[in-house]
DNA sequence: CTGAAAGCGCTTACAG
DNA sequence: CTGAAAGCGCTTACAG
């Protein structure tokens, strides 16, 4: 019977709003919109009939269609939602691109990039997109928003044409991070991996699977720390977590202490710590018989003993240039790109090589 | 010139897509919808003209307008962003919710409750919302959404007409945790307790923080304990973190050792690792000198010695109820709330009370 | 300061 | 199976 949707008591429109305060729709637009001269008697006249009926005021939808703009951004994210807030380097991009939008109202549509997201992405109401911890095919996902002319910006990712980059100097920072442990003697590396496929394939990575990855952040990681240590051996882990960096060291360390290497590379912190506390469960002395390096530079809150030594990146400065590059691009400011640095800090995980 | 917004090139509509392809717009609205019968050679030439065109598919805000649906939920969390996924609860929730949509695919968009927050509320683009970790000055949101006839599923909040309830039972867990204690012969116990205001003030919670504060759950599980132990001391956190909880814990624990508690009821079990941090910064055995309770029952990945005491909550289940209350709410279908119980799980970090 | 008109891009009865 | 028409609820030039 009535026309709108059976789950819904009727909702009140401008329109009626209007013809019951005696205006024009054109007014009462302007009344709540603010954006045009209303005299007081007008608005109040306006604000009276919408209270009356108990107007929420523009339906937003409406609106989005008439301006253009849906006010939101979507977030799109590798994994399935909880995993990819599980990461504490997502989070601080949150914080950063919360920073980043400022007064900007500008909501936040979250959407894992599942097997068919393209679909998703094809349909979802966003004016932007910023894609986070991309690896896999992230390419169809761009020419998705492409076609619906929707800027990109892509963090930590390959190079893409159209697409406003915000890097880290994710190899060149791993080169730094070997280097120290060069300095100081280490010859026997190995290196704990973040993800380098889809199917987040634990193992020891061959040149094989080297070829196939499409995980540009792990991969630029993996080369700087190569770039110092060419043969140092590579395990990789199925994500960013504690337990990872538990089952990756197993396999590196529970060998006879003549195998065992002299110093681990993690590719996250939360990989160390896994790796800390393996070394700790074999009676393995950190600094002292290994060497342990991070990267990431989170807050521990003292789940390890002394610090660790890291590189830290700035996480949050790269969510608020993310936003930043989003609202000039809405501006119709073409963003350029950015590349943040991270620094090395030396704690007391790492230290001169044994004998 | 271009009527269309500056940031973005023309993009083509079903109308030139219909045009070009020699059909009507509604012909052509059939082919991408899949709503209708459409024969091959038409659905043919459409999509070619498509693809010529570079034509996306159907703008999404002009097909939320037309249909009365956004096919996004808002899930309105207490703090900002990054604040409420550092809680591992409300990850397990995401979890949940993502779940209990099954195929349907609704994005999620996540709201932050700030200050001012009624008018990001009064203006998202959704079809319903989801409250998380409600607390203060819920009622306005609950007003603003109820206006817009949105329907509202909240999770573990105070009662309120017209909004789906997902209950957790707090109270009556918590003082089943206490019982334990009691049974372990524990008389002088103290609380760590989650945030009991909006400011997240710190402190020993007085009679009269107590009768202002807003924070539903967090008065519900003390409420519980207290059914057990009238006059424990509690003391409120600023979140639910393990620095919150040793801070907390200093305050009870580094006291002569007559003054101190024999067991710590601890709201989380983030909260509870701290109060066991401190305890073994100060040499205090666990549980021989102290026994500590947790709640929630997350994986702490050998945060601890043992494994803690806690009440398990069915985390996962509580997004996956409210997703299918949304659902059910969309269809048309009143929900009626759910309330989940949780389990005490006694570990190594309760015994019994010394002397 | 206010109003009449056009139109954002689509989908959905309805008729054929 | 296809098309013409109405309309979702608003905002924005434009004219007065």
């Amino acid at each position: 019977m009535a026309p709108s949707a059976p789950t819904r008591a009727a909702r009140p429109t401008l329109a009626r709003v209007a013809s019951r305060a005696g205006v024009s729709v054109s007014t009462a637009s302007l009344v709540f919109s603010g954006r045009g001269p209303v005299s007081d008697a007008t608005r109040a006249k306006v604000l009276a009939a919408a209270a009356a009926l108990d107007y929420a005021g523009p339906d937003p939808t409406a609106r989005s269609l008439r301006r253009g703009r849906t006010g939101v951004v979507g977030v799109v994210t590798e994994d399935r939602l909880a995993d990819a807030f599980r990461d504490p380097m997502n989070l601080a991009l949150l914080d950063g691109i919360g920073e980043g939008f400022g007064d900007e109202r500008l909501g936040l549509l979250v959407i894992p990039r599942a097997v068919d997201s393209a679909s998703e992405l094809e349909s979802a109401p966003i004016d932007a997109a910023i894609l986070l911890g991309c690896s896999t095919d992230i390419v169809r996902s761009v020419e998705a928003l492409h076609r619906r002319r929707i800027p990109v910006v892509a963090i930590e990712a390959e190079r893409m044409d159209g697409v406003v980059a915000i890097d880290l100097d994710n190899r060149d920072a791993s080169r730094r991070g070997a280097e120290h442990l060069r300095d100081l003697g280490h010859r026997r590396v190995a290196i704990v991996t973040l993800p380098i496929d889809a199917g987040h394939t634990r193992g020891e990575v061959s040149p094989e699977r080297l070829r196939s990855s499409t995980a540009f952040g792990t991969l630029e990681r993996l080369a700087g720390a190569r770039q110092v240590f060419p043969d140092a051996i590579a395990v990789s882990t199925a994500g960013s977590t504690i337990d990872e960096g538990m089952r990756a060291a197993r396999t590196l360390l529970d060998v006879p202490s003549g195998a065992r290497p002299t110093a681990i590379v993690a590719q996250s912190d939360l990989l160390a710590v896994g790796v800390l506390r393996v070394a700790e469960e074999l009676g393995i002395a950190v600094p002292a018989e290994l060497s342990v390096l991070g990267f990431d530079g989170i807050r521990l809150e003292g789940a390890i003993e002394g610090v660790l030594t890291t590189l830290v990146q700035p996480a949050i400065d790269k969510g608020r240039v993310a936003a930043e590059a989003v609202l000039a691009e809405l501006a119709g400011d073409s963003g350029r790109g950015v590349e943040l640095r991270s620094e090395l800090r030396v704690g007391t995980t790492t230290g001169l090589a044994p004998h």
